[in-house]
DNA sequence: CACTAGATGCTCT
DNA sequence: GAGCATCTAGTGA
């Protein structure tokens, strides 16, 4: 459960990413001015832009000088979700936080929060939850390479996650 | 309802 | 200068 002020997202979908040794991480060419919070002691929120006009939010998990994260997919809004509802626009409740981008921006994540430490008891806030019943596993989606390994992770038959495009139902492994 | 195509700007080479 | 861990709009059935 990921809060943000007045914003609680129950995460339904994460990603993970391994550091050096995985050629789909931003940190396999190694640390960058964007990436160096993924390199950092674990806990902390690595905020970053993509194609554009999106942004992902991934947590560091690994310890202090090894570099690895999980990329925050979806979840469902639990807890602000008039604050949710006016920074996504118009849009049905279940889409709120549906994808990576929607959720960063359900949760108002942006350039501000980047490196934040999520333990720290500040409005920004990583608590622990009981896991879901049932998890699905499967290949990560968008990555060009390495597209093989499955470390991705969902909510079994969650109306909250992504499943994007192609394969709407979830691919057994 | 399901699918296809286009947009968009920061970051690293 | 090209690549992207994507979303939205628009079209067709």
């Amino acid at each position: 459960m990921l809060w943000h002020g007045e914003v609680a997202v129950r995460l339904t979908e994460v990603e993970a990413y391994g550091g050096a040794r995985d050629p789909a991480s931003h940190a396999f060419r190694g640390p960058t001015a964007r990436n160096a919070v993924m390199f950092g002691p674990p806990g902390h929120l690595y905020c970053y832009f993509s194609y554009g006009m999106h942004w992902a939010a991934n947590v560091v998990c690994g310890p202090d000088g090894t570099a690895s994260g999980v990329l925050l997919r979806a979840g469902e809004v639990v807890a602000g979700l008039d604050l949710a509802r006016s920074r996504r626009g118009r849009s049905s409740d279940r889409d709120l936080a549906r994808g990576p981008g929607r959720l960063a921006q359900a949760l108002g994540l942006g350039a501000d929060q980047r490196g934040a430490d999520l333990l720290a008891g500040g409005p920004l806030r990583l608590e622990v939850a009981p896991p879901p019943a049932h998890v699905s596993v499967g290949p990560r989606v968008g990555v060009s390479v390495a597209a093989e390994v499955a470390w991705r992770f969902w909510e079994t038959g969650s109306p909250y996650v992504s499943g994007y495009k192609r394969s709407p139902r979830a691919p057994a492994i």
